[in-house]
DNA sequence: CTGTCACTTGAGAGTCACTGTCAAAGGAGG
DNA sequence: CCTCCTTTGACAGTGACTCTCAAGTGACAG
């Protein structure tokens, strides 16, 4: 969510650094260790302070780390990729098909691995508010870039009502997919729910 | 001043006595002052006991009446009239329909009366990230009774996927459809709007 | 009208997320 | 090894929001 930190002086690549590794391994030590904590006594009797405590380092880097409380738990790399994914599918392949597979794709090969942590976080999402309209932001600002995509592909503006619709209706209809999953238990693959949403966006929201 | 006629037990209804119209009138007052002041200063550099002082009433009505910052904005009264339309609305109207028709009407018959004050509200819920997910969570609660709504007309469960991604699509669409309105300045009216967005919704998705 | 009851309001103190500043620490590059 | 510049931590706010308690004031009965 927020941009990361821009250098003032463009260096040739400030992302392989060990500033830069021992940034990211600081922010996975902290999610965990937040995590673990917001487990134990909840989510809003812990302090961004007691984290800090904990994880040994500062509120100020938590803060500079992370931006809000909630990002302490819903901060995860997946949408860039899926954006990615999307750009590089083939020009021809139709606008919403090359969302289809792209969401599908992350679905299937990259989120089982760490499934266990998805669900961890995903219990936050749905139950502390704070949480949950981070979590809206997030999807808002995927939204904001799958739109630019869309865009791109058919050739319209970014402003097009059109688009705004369909971009608005698929990513919320990912939420629908998203909560349903957790409430049932994640019983069945993602992938599997994912593609009866798609059926029924794709068939015009008809019921039954 | 005239003694208002007095049914001998009121005990039925709570909602009209002196007390309850007392409140109703300084929610009114609070949030024009609070309106007032945001637009002169801007909501950020607002304080709620600026708006407390301004409107002659301590810090802790407010939060009391309104719950948080936000709410000084988003108040209003039409989700709970949309709702209570969709169930007048005869049982055998199909179900996508019944919320078509009573949406259009609201936007239709309702909403052009207060246009000058939703406009001036809509700014801040485009504006301020606050206010923005504050509007949010309020089009997430119209969802879930929407979402009951189709329930009992198509006797599915409230958790079946299919419902909750119909419903969250269509609300996804509105917020598209306020955005866009907001940002082509009310160009055209929200309910010609609202027909194209419902069109392209019912249509599949399909971009052209 | 009047007294009692119950609910509402205001005052005040406290918590904590979040921001901005500044000096110190420590990688990056020569 | 030394100089530069980014990152870190310490510190001091600010203001939204919560809680509690005492005082005020409509509702209602007698």
């Amino acid at each position: 969510m927020t941009t990361a930190p821009r250098p003032a002086t463009e260096r040739v690549r400030p992302d392989v650094g060990l500033r830069e590794r021992k940034k990211l391994r600081a922010m996975r030590h902290i999610q965990e260790v937040a995590l673990d904590l917001f487990d134990e006594h909840g989510y809003a009797a812990v302090t961004i302070e007691r984290v800090a405590a904990e994880a040994e380092v500062s509120p100020s880097s938590i803060y500079r780390y992370f931006g809000t409380k909630e990002q302490l738990v819903l901060y995860d790399e997946y949408d860039p990729m899926i954006l990615d994914m999307i750009d590089k599918e083939p020009a021809e392949v139709d606008p919403m098909e090359a969302i289809r597979r792209s969401i599908s794709y992350i679905a299937k090969e990259i989120l089982p691995g760490d499934e266990e942590l998805i669900r961890r976080r995903m219990r936050y999402a749905w139950n502390e508010p704070a949480v949950r309209s981070g979590l809206v932001r997030q999807v808002e600002e995927a939204e904001a870039m799958i739109r630019e995509g869309l865009a791109r592909r058919t050739g319209k503006d970014g402003g097009d009502l059109e688009l705004k619709v369909v971009s608005a209706a698929l990513v919320g209809g990912f939420v629908a997919v998203l909560e349903y999953w957790h409430q049932t238990d994640y019983r069945d693959s993602l992938d599997a729910v994912l593609e009866r949403a798609f059926d029924v966006l794709s068939g015009g929201l008809k019921l039954e």
